[in-house]
DNA sequence: TCGGTTGCGCAATATTATTTCAACATTGCG
DNA sequence: CGCAATGTTGAAATAATATTGCGCAACCGA
């Protein structure tokens, strides 16, 4: 577990802006209980030391033309270190591709695909995706729908932790 | 291909306010390149027909202490809707569970689960995911290390294909 | 051409962000 | 204990931003 340095208004402010990443100062502050100065110096700080990313709107992928959702299982014929990264660098470069992790077990890659239309995609597949070095094996599946997609962390079972550890 | 209601404006907003959630909106009207009022009634608009589902902080899940990261691929032995309905509800339900997408093909569903360390995730495998109703089978990848995850869409896309549409 | 509609920007006002500063904790140590 | 050193707080002042109201121009269909 890591070291915290942080109390228990700034895991609070990291949740409220979680949930609501416009939300004023203000309203932060009178939510987290202090005032606006000090409540904002403690958002900066969060940002600095890295636990804030940025902020980000989440936009309809439906309704904004992107109607294909794919996860791509990908098995590569090497998983020397060098080559890894490479895969790893095309993935950062393709854009249809949103997220790219290496897994252990049978599956060295999944990676979480977006496209206006499913010819887009098939296109990637078979031409970038398949024909990529020490690509050995890529199984996708299309997302049917989604029961669930909720960004960032559940701050309850971090707090019920931290209590327990207390 | 969605009827777009967006012009170019709309769309350069959407990807502006993917890029940083928080901008100001002075800053997001001179980068669009209408003034505040009008910026700002758009940014309204968008929200209220739903392109924008909200604004979320994009915190960092290691430095909080959210250490384990899982992709659990998972097969029901019914797929009539009732069960799987069921099965979507409880996953939201389950904290660790942060996205659940049902998927064509063998797999179900996949899940993308955080924990705060192993055995807390192999507690929820063994005692919730594992014994819920209908799950047949469960195959977990735990995540090595995350090469991409860019949330929202890959905007430069959807302008190459209403460009080439237009 | 003519209403009706839409979207713009300007200007005024209300809110909010940010800086400054003095007072209040908290920590470490003699 | 008690006293520096350090860090954090909140009130007040100021700068910046959000929001509203309104008049104007462009566009569209009869």
């Amino acid at each position: 577990m890591v070291a915290h340095k942080l109390d228990p208004i700034d895991r609070q402010i990291l949740a409220e802006l979680q949930a609501d990443g416009r939300m004023t100062n203000v309203e932060l502050a009178s939510r987290v209980g202090i005032s606006a100065p000090p409540c904002l110096r403690r958002v900066r700080g969060l940002e600095e030391q890295g636990y804030i990313r940025g902020y980000h709107a989440d936009i309809n992928a439906r309704e904004l033309g992107f109607e294909v959702q794919v996860f791509a299982m990908v098995r590569l014929n090497s998983q020397a270190e060098a080559d890894l990264a490479a895969f790893e660098a095309r993935c950062r470069a393709w854009p249809l591709v949103r997220e790219c992790h290496m897994l252990n077990g049978e599956i060295d890659f999944i990676l979480k695909c977006v496209s206006p239309d499913l010819s887009t995609f098939q296109s990637f597949l078979t031409e970038e995706l398949l024909r990529a070095d020490h690509v050995a094996n890529v199984k996708t599946s299309l997302v049917i729908r989604c029961a669930k997609d909720e960004p960032g962390l559940p701050f309850d079972v971090l707090e019920a932790r931290l209590a327990r550890n207390a």
